[in-house]
DNA sequence: ATTCCAGTGAACAGGGACGTATACTAGAGT
DNA sequence: ACTCTAGTATACGTCCCTGTTCACTGGAAT
């Protein structure tokens, strides 16, 4: 009873593929079921009966993708040091991972309000995990603090990059050294007394 | 033959304005022309009989809107005197009005890949010329200066706002004087040499 | 009073997607 | 050899949207 078994999880890996391959290229919202059956080569009833609803085939496709394409691994960003050569290291790094993925990354961005709530929160939470550590121990638990992890996870997201990389048409060099000159400016001194 | 050509821009305007509350609500990506027709209280085929293709509609809807919701004056920034002061000036006026309209533009920002080219094409340049009269007269025409305009352009977003005052929840003040601190931290030195 | 026409109401054919059900097949498990 | 079942092929009913046609009505224009 192992080959069998085996067949029947390839089956699933190829919908789940072909629903991430769907997902980078025309977007969710986009990707009908009847779509992902096809690419998968598959039919439609295959697909009703390996994933109950969309949100199931979207977890299994969210976690397939994420090992396939890992991002950088922030716990190896310097915990101690000065802020700027941190945030270089980790803005470089986070800035090339976004160019490399930017093709697949812009379909799952733009369909973001299709995706169901957890993926969405989940993205949330990672973004702003990320910006905090960024920061980490350079932000106080004051207002200035505040606004400083407020600039970071502002910096470490996809639409930030694109933003400045792609739109407004800077090197990732140029758009990290912009985020490194922001966190550290802010580290500086505080905002004006009042600002809030 | 003026009662009747009134009653004809009437029906028009109708129809024009239940696109503008669905795109502002909804989204230009959901917005049927049945669902149009039906919050104009209109048929179907009178939406057809005034407006030939969607974009034709779009067109339309977008003038409107835009006429209803003025963006802040930017012929009204001062053109001279320090940058800090004119850019404190400008995205507050700016951050103020995405505010008021955060709840309209969200759906219009987000199914932007929906919208006619022209449309989208319009937006992006409308922002980058705000972006670029913004730092007229201190953008010079070197690397240091592409990169304060393409700092500039990033901070007139809506996007960019979104980021920082609803998602990172940071105030207007707060976000506007962050934008400040970067523009004239841009001025007073370029980046690291070589960094492009 | 008569003409004109914007808008109505109803219907058509076409297309995509959804979810479900059925009978069948081929290969794995025993 | 026989059973079990994942997957196929096909079809059904439902829903929404699209664009177009047609006869009709009611009010404006003359």
């Amino acid at each position: 009873m192992h080959r069998r078994a085996e067949l029947v999880d390839q089956t699933r890996q190829r919908i789940t593929e072909a629903a991430a391959r769907l997902h980078t290229t025309i977007g969710p919202a986009n990707t009908s079921i009847a779509a992902i059956a096809e690419e998968a080569g598959v039919t439609r009833v295959t697909v009703y009966r390996h994933f109950a609803d969309l949100d199931a085939l979207f977890e299994a496709c969210t976690a397939h993708w994420q090992a396939e394409n890992p991002t950088p691994d922030a716990s190896r960003w310097p915990l101690t040091g000065d802020l700027d050569l941190r945030a270089r290291q980790a803005l470089l790094a986070l800035y090339a991972w976004y160019r490399d993925h930017a093709a697949e990354l812009f379909p799952l961005f733009r369909d973001l309000t299709a995706m169901p709530r957890s993926t969405q929160d989940l993205m949330r939470d990672e973004r702003g995990q990320l910006g905090d550590l960024l920061v980490q121990g350079h932000a106080q638990d004051d207002d200035a603090g505040r606004q400083m992890r407020a600039v970071a996870r502002h910096l470490v997201g996809y639409p930030t990059w694109r933003s400045l990389a792609i739109e407004q048409d800077l090197s990732d060099a140029e758009a990290a050294e912009i985020g490194v000159r922001m966190l550290t400016g802010m580290a500086a001194s505080a905002l004006a007394p009042g600002t809030r």
